[in-house]
DNA sequence: ATAAAAATTTTAAACGTTTACAGAAGGAGT
DNA sequence: ACTCCTTCTGTAAACGTTTAAAATTTTTAT
């Protein structure tokens, strides 16, 4: 079909490991023959079958990044940190999207191996998704983005979840609130679960606990945080301040309140986890944690080819834990 | 490293070959025999190796996906669209982010290429984008989505941008203006190019054309939408109505306005182009072209496995073009 | 029991590379 | 002229699969 190096090597009347070394800038190469081969190989349209290449080298260049929501403005732009990394590497990034399915999830992994590639990172579906993946049993290396189990042999690239929510409360508590909720995603989600035992820590910290529960947890998505919001209306109990587990559903929370009368930041004040570019818009002006997202992606795509460099060394163990920043726009007011 | 095909034939007792049958479901096995070596590749942790598997059958299951900006919400949506069709039919997708510079989509085919994918789905950077693709000389079928080139050999999934723009246009002469600017990405972007003729059509059928220039054109960028309003407000003609060539483009412009004492749609009605997930908050409430994103990013990916499948006949030619849904929401108002 | 047919398994070649090793050609030192 | 280096090129094996063809075993029919 296509071009190989048997072919160019035939027209240059050569053999075919001669072709090799001079399209691989090998030392021990005439200069003329090399330069010939590679003008030839050119003329010829040859395009190095990396397959093959991948199969003798045992190396592919490629790695895998799972992410559960494209569509959510935080993932892409993780992404781009991740791929300009990997590029400035020569290594290719497969972009799979696992759709909040943990058996998407698992699926794509099986994909992503079979495909030999080198090194995984992986922003899990859930809490289950750390022990499925290591009941995999991967012989490569990975890395978790915004999320962590609690086995310390795993490497990560986090937000100090724990932090960031408290202060988000903490700030809210400081604004005048004292009924304030948490609008979560998964409650099987980590990253989810140690956002609630910020906001909880913060709210014992001033003695706010109530004995109702605030805590509603649902899915990553617009469409749930819309539907609890609406929850709270139907129910009669609508809190003062919200804590959305990230920026996608504090919008579906506000667009759910301004549907039904209220007005945010007057009668509910709001604050979002993420920083999505949309959060700056002057007519959304979101309150929230933000998270230096492209940074967090070229961190851990540096990590895991760190550690594919270092084949074999599994001493080199990464934690990367980055510091909240809570910005204040306009969801949020005094009460 | 892992283990092999020959390793679990050892264990087994049979030749590889037979190994290789029993793992692939061959009709010529004994069930027994088969059970058993199924059973042994399991315990063992045996996953195939796709790479050398590819190397014999000539076939990778991959496919590649060049979108030029995978922030912007338009994209991702498309991307589910062609991942979740390849998955259906076991095939992965690389996604690739080719941040609108030709330069990185020329080295994102070169490499795809020597990966071996086999197809492409293409969101060109530019105009040129088609005709350095070409000149690349590939031999796997190509499918443009968002942009054609005037080669009508091509493939592609596109909005009738014409059609749209001139609709939008016209809707916003309908609500009395006489003033209508458009705001575009790429001059050297043919959807850019169709939709600038739409509008310029349609201000001609009303007799609306300005003997001054109220097209400018940027980058697909809310940054380049905030940039350009800010030249018309700095010029001392702002016009009374904006088409901009995409959703965030739209964004960026009335950020810019708003920031300056103007109000949308009070001052200024403006249409953007694409009806990312966004456009539709109360907040933003914008009107726009809508275009059914994952299902042209299905319909491309369905169409490249179609070429794929019947290998060399180049006579599937595939020219998809969805109409433009004009959705109105809050941006435009009667003059 | 035996030949023929069917079912199963093994052998070997192929896919397109890289690379260790062997071999050849040319030059230098003696 | 001979040996010894250098420098370059060719040969062949390897990577982990699939698969046609050959070989073997089992089954069936007589």
């Amino acid at each position: 079909m296509s071009v190989t190096i048997k072919d160019v090597a035939k027209i240059a009347g050569v053999s075919y490991a001669t072709v090799s070394r001079a399209l691989n800038g090998h030392p021990e190469i005439n200069a003329n023959t090399k330069q010939r081969i590679v003008q030839i190989a050119k003329e010829m349209g040859y395009s190095p079958n990396a397959i093959a290449r991948g199969l003798v080298k045992k190396n592919t260049n490629m790695i895998g990044l799972l992410v559960p929501d494209i569509r959510n403005p935080y993932f892409p732009e993780v992404a781009r940190g991740v791929e300009d990394f990997a590029n400035s590497e020569g290594i290719n990034v497969f972009l799979c999207n696992t759709n909040w399915e943990e058996k998407k999830e698992i699926i794509y992994i099986k994909a992503l191996r079979e495909k030999r590639v080198e090194g995984l990172i992986i922003a899990p579906v859930t809490a289950v998704s750390h022990q499925r993946i290591k009941e995999e049993n991967l012989k490569i290396p990975v890395v978790y983005i915004g999320s962590k189990s609690e086995d310390d042999n795993e490497n990560f690239v986090i937000l100090d979840n724990f932090k960031a929510a408290f202060t988000a409360t903490e700030y809210l508590i400081g604004l005048g609130h004292d009924n304030i909720a948490f609008v979560g995603g998964f409650e099987s989600s980590i990253s989810n679960t140690d956002r609630v035992r910020g906001y909880r820590e913060a709210l014992k910290k001033h003695n706010l606990e109530k004995e109702i529960n605030l805590v509603k947890s649902s899915s990553f998505k617009r469409e749930s945080g819309y539907a609890i919001a609406l929850e709270f209306i139907n129910e009669g109990r609508v809190p003062s301040g919200i804590l959305a587990a990230n920026d996608i559903i504090a919008l579906g929370v506000i667009e759910a309140f301004e549907n039904n009368g209220y007005t945010v930041p007057e009668d509910i004040s709001v604050i979002g986890f993420d920083d999505i570019s949309f959060a700056s818009l002057p007519k959304i002006n979101l309150t929230t944690i933000a998270q230096p997202k492209y940074q967090m992606g070229a961190a851990a795509a540096q990590m895991l080819v760190q550690m594919i460099g270092s084949s074999g060394n599994k001493e080199i163990m990464n934690h990367y834990i980055v510091e909240p920043e809570l910005i204040i726009r306009g969801t949020c007011r005094k009460r």
